[in-house]
DNA sequence: CCAGACGTTGTT
DNA sequence: GTCTGG
DNA sequence: CCAGACGTTGTT
DNA sequence: GTCTGG
């Protein structure tokens, strides 16, 4: 699944891949956690914008904002059934912009984070889908979910589970609500395993209060020694 | 019909 | 064990 | 996702 | 709002 990324790179980067201005400048995030604000890209009036959003989607007709806590991720492959769902991924879809993202592999000790990202270490967008809630006494909410399908050969050995990765080519087919259902399903694939790359983190990572570059420094692989 | 859930992962 | 907070 | 709290009354 | 369970 995805339940924490990174998003670091700079305006210019961010700019230059998402076709999009209106990032922040200085910006850098190595840990972000599900019930954080962080930027995503959707459509308003067929344009691209960039919003702020919780990550943690919070259903229009949810009673309570606590409704989102457990709606961090949407599986791919079940997407249009579930009522949770169902609406924002016929008409509300985002992408998440983020350079890499963790996952944590499950051993006999202590569960092992790993950084993934792609092999250029150029930022790329996941599949997101967003909403909007209206509370008792005007409280608004616009939040957003992460899509994840099954895992490519290089996270299989990590978890089963990984964040949609929108082919760049796609992200303006993956925002348009007007867009072939057909078409839109058929991005909803695991990412190629050839184009990304994998490494062992330190456990910092597993506290959401920690946040800073050393974050996604490559941990030496368990049994090895380094020399010196 | 109304009431109650609406999610994921991982573990048992 | 389960919920909340980040 | 993981970490950390998980309770009440009354007083400052 | 919409679906499932009773």
């Amino acid at each position: 699944m995805c339940g924490r990324y990174t998003l670091a790179s700079a305006p210019a980067v961010l700019e230059q891949t998402f076709g999009i201005g209106g990032w922040l400048a200085g910006f850098a995030r190595y840990n972000i956690a599900p019930s954080q604000v962080v930027p995503v890209i959707r459509l308003s009036a067929e344009e691209p914008e960039l919003a702020w959003l919780v990550w943690g989607l919070v259903p229009h007709w949810a009673k309570e904002a606590k409704t989102g806590y457990s709606m961090i991720n949407a599986r791919a492959e079940t997407l249009e059934k579930k009522p949770a769902f169902r609406s924002a991924f016929r008409r509300q879809r985002c992408l998440v912009p983020a350079d890499g993202f963790y996952e944590w592999k499950v051993t006999a000790g202590p569960k092992q984070p790993y950084y993934v990202g792609l092999k250029t270490g150029e930022p790329f967008g996941m599949a997101g889908l967003w909403e909007h809630w209206e509370g008792p006494d005007q409280a608004v909410i616009e939040s957003f979910t992460i899509v994840v399908t099954q895992a490519n050969e290089l996270l299989c050995p990590v978890h089963e589970r990984m964040p949609v990765i929108v082919p760049a080519a796609d992200y303006a087919m993956w925002l348009d609500a007007k867009a072939e259902v057909q078409s839109v399903r058929s991005l909803l694939a695991p990412f190629p395993s050839e184009a990304m790359r994998r490494y062992p983190v330190s456990t910092r990572v597993n506290n959401p209060m920690a946040d800073d570059p050393g974050l996604i420094g490559e941990l030496s692989a368990p049994g090895t020694r380094t020399a010196g």
